[in-house]
DNA sequence: ACGTTATAGCCAAACGTTTGTGCAGCCGCC
DNA sequence: GGCGGCTGCACAAACGTTTGGCTATAACGT
């Protein structure tokens, strides 16, 4: 378990005639001249080669391995990946770790990264198209064998750019145009929540829209409005309402839909988080969520169930969102057609819309 | 802002007489054959050492971005970091992202490492020692020039091993011995949330304490406990319960706490996640928070003051953890000595602690 | 005995950079 | 007009791996 540096041996050990490189790290040259065997040999065996022609005896594998415990080597992925021209690394962008959804998809990945032997690197992009340059750039020049983008605009002209690189990627969490992806099932989980609060009764509700380029916010809403709209209840213009994701967001929403009169009876937020923040400014308007205004968030992030007044949400497989990405970019990379994979949605009922309209 | 390959050039053009490697991504060789001029020149000019006296004539040096920006050359970092020997890369673990207060901090790191030249590649440890081991030989075979730990365990028994690489590193969020770090000071963050709750009058108290191997969780605890202790009113010990930051682990440890009869009438939760399990708990058992039991949390994250019943808490300059941390790194890896930066909290009093205590 | 084949390992080139050194040409100086 | 110093670049050696090709020995079948 303990880790030791080559630095650390017995300093009176007798040298073999060769100046013997003890300075800095172990590389293989160490190693082999340590066990006057030849450094390629020493990275076959290294490399587990072990099996087909050019293996090594049992013997010399085996005391290679011994000496390469012994002087602490650990292998220079970064010299190996140049002369392999693959790095093994995959670079994620993410528009903010700080929101726990998009940290939860990053788990996925990163655990099913390094099932398939990559390794990762994550970004903020913060969703600004120059910091966004700028850390692609960086990842590129780091040689990544490939991409997830957890940030993509609808639009797609950045992954349009992108795309000439010839770097393979997926995307997770928003899907934008026909880039391979791995999302929830947005349509099918705005049109739950549309179903669930129809059925309590309401028919005036608001909407928190989520940011207008994001291609999650923008189906689960539009799936939303086209339920009650096909049932002859069109939710006005001006009762969607654009935030970001978070509880400032979902905050800054709400005052606008309130502000209204009548006030909707019922509001769905396409990000628990913004939900949040909504059931904030209820209150602190005297009004109480679930009683006078239903609320549905979505994702179903841990604390949902746990709030004071707990979160009716859309259950949205964020982990499995990130874990199924990497393993569609893994296929891709083998040469497998792209796809784009929807997740399905659940929906998880609770105290802030388990009341019926009662039209007050 | 659109990139493009070196593969999109025009295929017609007229290509010099010796084989221009055309083949894969532009390298400082395909500017060199396109301009005549030697790798090495061409890798001085791009690296800006126009300064000094190897520096390229102004010609030359318009010459070579210009070839540079047409075949759309992006610096193999790998391959620069092999033969500078030195990455420019800083590692960073933390327990999980999904913890918000860890992506906080590692928002902080992140960019204050780009704005020091470093990038930053960051894994979970998810507080397993297996886990914390794969990854960090991981982040030494990539050569990592230094390491950001936000996971360390009091006992810091991993970091005397790690300390032997000579891989230079500072601790966040978590002290660990006197190992260099930066963190909140959370012995006096514990202590404001002790003087608040003592003065609304409360005797009888519970500590929701965190992991039991987690310093910040520990020095909160300890500040609290003691302050009471020296007023004469000592914490019992089955008052302080160990549990993890997250909202489950708050439940489970408020089932615990108010288990007891007579509860007590606060509860202090050293994070505000966990604190937000317990608001839960305490709804479900028909208390209310801040009449009933007051609850203090700790960290201050965003959504802290949007509950339903807005949650007291002891302010955590989480970003602020991670920027000084890194700079505290590039220090030390400019030869300064290392410290032990504690940041100032702060008390921000809502709802949930707002009434003085009744003696109910 | 001889050709064939498998085994075990060495040799050297290559990946894309950076950087110390060498070397022309040119300018100015005395 | 010789010479020292500067300018502007080329040369080559690394950095630590991986990997195709090669060689020497041994085993083996005929």
């Amino acid at each position: 378990m303990v880790l030791h540096g080559a630095s650390e041996g017995k300093a009176a050990e007798p040298e073999p005639d060769g100046p013997v490189a003890s300075g800095g790290r172990a590389t293989l040259k160490t190693i082999a001249e340590l066990t006057g065997l030849h450094v390629s040999t020493v990275s076959r065996v290294l490399n587990g080669t072990t099996s087909g022609a050019r293996a090594a005896s049992a013997a010399t594998a085996e005391r290679v391995r011994q000496v390469a415990l012994e002087v602490g080597y650990v292998p220079d992925i970064q010299a190996a990946g140049l002369r392999r021209q693959s790095s093994r690394l995959l670079g994620v962008m993410m528009a903010r770790l700080t929101d726990q959804v998009l940290a939860s998809i990053y788990e996925g990945v990163e655990r099913t990264a390094t099932q398939h032997g990559f390794h990762t690197m994550v970004s903020n992009s913060w969703d600004d198209p120059a910091t966004r340059q700028a850390h692609v750039s960086m990842l590129l020049s780091r040689r990544v064998d490939a991409m997830i983008f957890g940030d993509a605009h609808v639009d797609g002209a950045f992954l349009a750019g992108f795309a000439a690189h010839g770097v393979p990627f997926v995307l997770v969490n928003r899907r934008a145009g026909d880039h391979p992806s791995v999302t929830c099932d947005d349509l099918a989980g705005g049109q739950l929540a549309a179903e669930h609060l129809y059925a309590l009764g309401h028919r005036r509700v608001g909407v928190v829209a989520g940011l207008p380029y994001a291609a999650n916010g923008i189906d689960r809403t539009a799936a939303f409005t086209r339920y009650f709209a096909e049932r002859g209840h069109p939710v006005p213009g001006d009762q969607v309402v654009h935030a970001s994701f978070d509880a400032a967001g979902g905050a800054l929403a709400a005052e606008k839909l309130l502000d209204r009169a009548p006030h909707p009876s019922a509001i769905f937020a396409v990000s628990d988080f913004a939900a949040i923040g909504v059931l904030g400014v209820l209150r602190e308007r005297g009004l109480r969520a679930g009683r006078d205004v239903a609320v549905v968030g979505f994702n179903d992030v841990p604390i949902a169930a746990q709030l004071t007044i707990p979160l009716s949400s859309v259950r949205n497989p964020m982990y499995e969102v990130g874990a199924r990405g990497v393993d569609l970019l893994v296929r891709m990379m083998r040469g497998e057609p792209p796809e784009r994979i929807t997740l399905a949605p659940e929906l998880r009922i609770r105290e802030s819309s388990a009341s019926p309209y009662t039209g007050a």
